[in-house]
RNA sequence: CGGGAUGUAGCGUAGUCCGGUCAUCGCGCCUGGUUUGGGACCAGGAGGUCGCAAGUUCGAAUCUUGCCAUCCCGACCA
């Protein structure tokens, strides 16, 4: 539209030779540390040198750059969407949480009572001896504000004035925010003191339909892990020493990392009453009588990006699913004279163009400070999903050269049909990479009923299901011995007598052991 | 928070044991030219309170103490 009316009144169109919006900082060295070396490392070095994110000058805390946030972004746009189609609305909640309402709920403050962050304080003064600010000893709060680590108290305190009814249920609410949780030792975006997440609060008038809730949006988290992050997940519950500190029940959908460790990729909390009651939220049923209020609360955080860097990438850099990349299409031209360039870059454009009609994101990458290997190089590093080349010899030949990233094929299309292509080769990248992540998966998953080849499985790293006499004792003496935890009970788990992998105890069925982040 | 290691320019590093023109080298950055189908080359140039703060000394990147940060291993956790 825009373009026709420049065409009209014979505007020049705007077209900026340089159009420099991938960072210049972009540095690193030839060689990414590989995942054998060391997968700590190569974590760490994708996620700083990608231009993901960085350490802060705040302990614990990181800075999300434009790139990464520009993939949380997507997340947060392909969830949004699913919370919206399963009914749910947005609402905002305070960031501080008086400290009284924290203690409400018994177990609830047991689970987060060492990880919270205080106000006491609401002003500052110039210190006396002249050296900068110190705390005002007169501001003191009456009473102390805790930094939200989840907002279930504050939340059920609100919700107290908006239920008086059956008429008022279900209150299906979800906040995207910022938590804080004060973790000893934190690492880029798999554990920090402060992070971004969604959480959703959910008040029902049956326990039926709260537990129908929790488990819908565990499938809601399942999917959008499996079908937008490409991650192949189990779903199941956590055991009782496992679950979220106030619930009834914790769902959970669990990942493996390249490592063969496991991560939770996401919760799903069946409250029951407990935050009913904490909070005295009732309401009156069809029937006149009186009851508390049936409660969820799931959520995930930029954990996901972490989760997602750790699936897919490879000892060249990271490496993104077509449907969370900052962008899907990055096209290089390359040229010599300055009239090849203008030649390849309107290529180029028109290209993205006709992209862009079919809903694929593209970049034309028109610096002409760096060369072509160089930015293939940098793409390649960054994730990109699809390369698209165009230089003179395709101009003369109506021809592209496309590069996949997953397996780093190449080859030369014709221009004509090239957005059915390139569609063609984002859905195969996408299905390529979910593949390539349960086969991963599934070779390192293991029964096994022998305590020895139990500890030789974990060294190797991988799920494991084995027996379990279902006591928090032998799991906690599980966890002492090996590190691995029951990372849940299956959902789809078949019925099955055994022995404990440990005390030879009857058992009714197998569970899922891993070591995890 | 316990054990171990590290901290020198934007990044990676030499020097630290044996204090004294030592602040070294590579990448990156800037300027000019030649280049551009897989990380260009040549020439010139800029950039550092040696993590921070005290102390020892005529003199500290180097020795001492404290603090901070990061990494690895534990405990805790999304």
């Amino acid at each position: 539209m825009f373009g026709l009316v420049a065409k009209c009144v014979n505007l020049p169109q705007y077209e900026p030779k340089f159009t420099n919006t991938i960072p210049q900082l972009f540095s690193m060295s030839k060689e990414l540390t590989t995942r054998e070396e060391n997968y700590s490392k190569w974590y760490n070095d994708i996620v700083t040198k990608a231009d993901l994110a960085d350490n802060s000058a705040v302990r614990g805390c990181m800075v999300i750059k434009p790139y990464g946030y520009a993939i949380w972004e997507k997340m947060q746009q392909a969830l949004d969407k699913m919370f919206k189609d399963t009914g749910h609305v947005n609402a905002y909640f305070p960031l501080f949480i008086p400290k009284s309402f924290l203690s409400k709920e018994a177990a609830h403050i047991e689970g987060f009572a060492k990880e919270c962050a205080v106000v006491t304080h609401y002003r500052l003064k110039n210190d006396p001896d002249g050296k900068g600010v110190i705390v005002d000893p007169d501001a003191k709060l009456e009473e102390e504000l805790i930094v939200r680590p989840t907002s279930e108290t504050i939340i059920w305190n609100t919700y107290r004035d908006w239920i008086q009814s059956y008429r008022d249920l279900p209150l299906l609410i979800n906040q995207w925010a910022n938590v804080v949780r004060w973790e000893m030792r934190t690492r880029l975006f798999l554990r920090t003191a402060e992070f971004l997440w969604q959480e959703g609060h959910t008040a029902h008038a049956t326990a039926e339909e709260a537990v129908i809730e929790t488990e819908k949006m565990l499938e809601v988290y399942a999917t959008f892990a499996e079908e937008f992050m490409a991650i192949p997940v189990i779903k199941g519950v956590k055991t009782a020493s496992e679950r979220f500190a106030g619930a009834v029940e914790t769902y959970c959908i669990e990942a493996m990392m390249q490592d063969g460790k496991a991560l939770q990729a996401g919760t799903s909390h069946f409250l029951g009453q407990n935050f009913a009651k904490a909070f005295e939220v009732k309401f009156t049923g069809k029937d006149g009588k009186l009851d508390y209020v049936w409660a969820t609360s799931w959520g995930v955080s930029t954990r996901l990006m972490g989760a997602l860097i750790m699936s897919h990438s490879d000892d060249k850099g990271l490496v993104l699913p077509p449907k969370l990349a900052a962008f899907q299409v990055v096209i290089v031209p390359i040229y010599r004279s300055d009239e090849e360039y203008t030649a390849v870059c309107d290529a180029g454009r028109n290209i993205k163009k006709d992209l862009e009609r079919f809903g694929v994101s593209v970049k034309l990458d028109d610096r002409d400070t760096h060369k072509p290997g160089f930015k293939f190089n940098e793409h390649e590093f960054r994730g990109v999903p699809l390369r698209i080349a165009i230089g003179p010899r395709d101009i003369a030949n109506g021809t592209v050269e496309v590069a996949r990233r997953d397996t780093f094929e190449k080859e030369v299309l014709q221009i004509q049909d090239l957005s059915t292509k390139v569609i063609h080769l984002l859905e195969q990248i996408q299905s390529n990479l979910y593949n390539r992540a349960l086969t991963y998966r599934d070779e390192r998953t293991y029964r096994t009923d022998s305590w020895d080849e139990f500890l030789t499985l974990l060294d190797k790293g991988g799920f494991i299901y084995a027996h379990w006499d279902g006591t928090p004792e032998t799991e906690q003496k599980i966890k002492e011995m090996t590190k691995a935890t029951i990372r849940c009970i299956p959902l789809d788990n078949p019925k099955e007598d055994g022995k404990c992998i440990l005390t030879g105890n009857p058992s009714t069925q197998r569970v899922l052991f891993a070591r995890a982040y």
